[in-house]
DNA sequence: AATAATCAATTGGACGGACCTATTTGTAAG
DNA sequence: CTTACAAATAGGTCCGTCCAATTGATTATT
């Protein structure tokens, strides 16, 4: 109906075809003959269509095999632009913070309900677990969707994929994780309670408070892990030195 | 060096010519035609190679006129959401509230210049002309450069990938273009007199008032709008019926 | 002379069929 | 049960043809 190129539509049709979960992660699409008779174009469409979600990272083409689909999680950092997990941090700080100032005067009963389900989740999930994990990003997401904006939504799963699939980002975030993990059950708590008492000021006033602490702990993790660092560099350099001068 | 694939090795070698410098952005490239011949391979490979250019945003395909080079700088990559121009502007409104308090603490004197030239490109160009839009993007670009924020410029860009490639949100915000021109000068200077007092607040409140205002002007011309489209219906049911009353 | 309508050349878009190579898989021989 | 091989299946590439959009020059009109 509205893309130019028959490519285009055909490509939206595919990624309408696994985003409704008809294709999860790691099983193959229909062959490009059978994809090109049901959807009635040529095999030349569709495999430009295969070949453009491929450059975007959704699915691997493997000749004489098949297309498969990626997990949105495996991509490379070819569609993110390369931040530092401070930059992230930052950026979460002032958008996720306005997004909870929203929220709070439009957020529904079920949705409250909601954020405390991924809260009792966390409580009950081993920590840095993937659940755990899953539920920190829900609790984000529902309050972005409760925003009562599409666009808010997509930069809410923008900022989580950055934190998910930058290599430096991962890092320094898994780093801070272990300790993390009490302090955020309880911010998660009164982010809630402002978002229930329908109070936008608490709820950015909490939010901005969740991730100043969160930024904190990355600088100091970060000052550890380059502290880490800076000790094995010289204790490599020791060995490598001194087996030198033995040698010499 | 050997790509798997004979389009991913086509597609390295043009972009190859692209970053020699052969083909400045915006400039056409040559024919698929020709390039078939130059390479030695088919058209389908050519177009399998712009294809996958394109869908990484290097390229811009415009039919029957050519294949052009887009700017490197330019948002690269991710499928854009179905927003509503309200949507966006209310995310613009809270983003870049919060990119220009920012920036209102790093800017340097080289960043104010700049705004500076933006404001008067917008004064000397045409209403709505393609120049004015430039310098429009520019202004706000330069701002969220000033936040020193890698992540904060990406979602800029992305934020007016949506104002320029969401044909919904095109039609609303052209709508509106006209009128607003003359308010948006204003508004830039006073950002920029907030930017330039290194005030944080005022440079937040002064963007938060731009977006505010022009949030209003889009609601008022979609309401203009749906009138109109409703007078057309009723005059082409009046036209329908009183010709079926003629014919009973 | 300026402008509008028209037409032809160029360019990308799509089709279908043919043939290639890589991978998978089922079957038969060991 | 394992191995070996061969058909079936999958994507990769080419060719030639035709269509549709764009553009610019040509011609007609004012």
């Amino acid at each position: 109906m509205s893309d130019k190129r028959l490519y285009q539509s055909v490509a939206r049709n595919i990624l309408d075809m696994i985003e409704s979960g008809a294709y999860p992660p790691g099983t193959r699409l229909p062959g490009e003959r059978e994809l090109a008779e049901r959807f009635g174009v040529s095999r030349v469409v569709i495999r430009e269509a295969e070949i453009s979600l491929e450059a975007l990272g959704r699915v691997e083409i493997k000749v004489g095999s098949g297309v498969y689909v990626r997990n949105s999680g495996d991509t490379i950092g070819l569609v993110l632009p390369s931040v530092t997990p401070f930059e992230l941090t930052q950026t979460r700080l002032l958008f996720e913070s306005e997004c909870a100032a929203l929220a709070a005067s439009m957020i529904t009963d079920a949705q409250v309900e909601e954020l405390e389900a991924t809260i009792q989740r966390m409580e009950s999930a081993p920590h840095d677990s993937a659940d755990g994990e899953g539920a920190d990003r829900d609790f984000h997401l529902i309050i972005a969707k409760a925003s009562g904006n599409a666009a808010n939504v997509f930069f809410l799963q923008t900022l989580w994929r950055m934190r998910t699939e930058i290599d430096a980002v991962k890092k320094v975030y898994a780093a801070v994780c272990h300790e993390d993990a009490s302090h955020r059950v309880n911010e998660h708590a009164a982010i809630l309670d402002a978002l229930r008492a329908r109070d936008p000021l608490a709820a950015r006033a909490a939010m901005r408070g969740h991730f100043s602490r969160l930024l904190e702990a990355l600088l100091d993790a970060s000052e550890r892990q380059a502290i880490d660092e800076a000790r094995r560099n010289s204790s490599a350099n020791r060995e490598k030195y001194l087996k030198s001068s033995v040698a010499g």
